[in-house]
DNA sequence: TATCATAGTCACCAGTTGGTGACAAGTCAG
DNA sequence: CTGACTTGTCACCAACTGGTGACTATGATA
């Protein structure tokens, strides 16, 4: 049709993303693919050798995480402020940013029950941003030694993730509606209290 | 061959467990149980009409969560403990059941990812249970006022579940290892930690 | 204009899936 | 023993999957 092999990859690409963020990773065949790019899927096979390196060039494509200075924003100015205040300030954010990232939220359901090279190597790329996070914040504001940082901001992001991947499918969760925005906002402020609760008492 | 209805029933049911405890929902269809039970899988549209039907009788026989009964234990006799106490109690408790219980898992991430009509009620189950234990803490020590402790628990039942989730695939998480019991015992401190500092305060 | 590599099309393959109809083999009542 | 019913077996179906070989259409170059 088009006659240009860019464009069609770029079609090919576009067809991962699309099916990737409106029907998760399980319709993500090489059929389905190429069906929603209206490409025959010989080309996928010629282009990209395989459905496994097609989606490791699609991941490699995408931006599907904030990066720290993303996430840290302008306020990496702002000098000698608390620990939780940080905490708190990066966890909010992230939770606010990972529910707009339809696909990040797919990769990570994929992340939980596949084992793949893929979502091991996108895992590691997750994985190392969250650790150079925590970096962040331990130069700018030093981790008491009486409190497991790491580990207590692990189980607030794994709760973050959770909360964010099951509203696709379950609107509610221990009673909590999280359907309506104050829902969310229950658990920011309970985030918040969380972090600055357990964290907050470095100097008593 | 045995000519035992009874018994190729329960084959069937057995078939069923083993499939999603060793290698998910994923793989779990007519034909993957019929060859794991050893059965014709004619048995089982004449045994269970559907396979939806099949799991929905399947998901009936189990029990794949703690009663609340279950979750106390002996403790429930003890009176006037500290509220930090019991949710750090109850919490950790949920956390080393959850990682014995395989099939739970797999229900938990077959929620994650599908809104069947069987999944949305097997969540309702957990659900009613998880809230029977907030009604329990609540009239065992009422909870402060000043604290939203349903959204707390969300957080914190949400972060349990994700990191015991995430285990079977990779064994870390942040740069906490979760392969020895030691990563294990960071994420039970963390999670008493954060308990005890943002539920205690309340006299203060 | 003839050549030739490239882009795209089409038909096919084997294997698997959920699902069904026809039939053999036991079992039990009359 | 005969008939009826249940349990189990086998063969088949359409639809789909990932994957491939052979083909045509196109455009640039010589």
């Amino acid at each position: 049709m088009v006659r240009d092999k860019e464009e069609t990859k770029a079609r090919i690409l576009a067809a991962v993303g699309k099916l990737l963020a409106e029907s998760g990773f399980q319709q993500l065949g090489i059929n389905a693919i190429a069906r929603e790019a209206g490409v025959d899927k010989v080309l996928i096979y010629r282009y990209f050798e395989n459905l496994p390196t097609l989606l490791q060039t699609f991941g490699k494509e995408g931006n599907y995480w904030l990066t720290v200075e993303e996430l840290v924003g302008d306020e990496a100015t702002i000098e000698a402020e608390a620990l939780e205040k940080w905490m708190s300030l990066l966890l909010v954010r992230f939770l606010r940013d990972l529910q707009q990232r339809s696909i990040t939220q797919e990769i990570l359901r994929w992340e939980l029950l596949e084992g793949n090279e893929l979502t091991q190597e996108l895992a590691q790329v997750r994985d190392r941003m969250a650790t150079d996070s925590l970096k962040f914040l331990n130069q700018k504001c030093a981790f008491p030694p009486d409190k497991d940082i790491p580990a207590i901001s692990a189980v607030l992001i794994a709760g973050i993730v959770y909360l964010v991947l099951r509203t696709k499918i379950s609107p509610t969760f221990l009673g909590i509606d999280f359907s309506s925005p104050s829902g969310w906002q229950r658990i920011e402020a309970a985030i918040l209290s969380l972090v600055e609760a357990t964290v907050q008492n470095d100097e008593l």
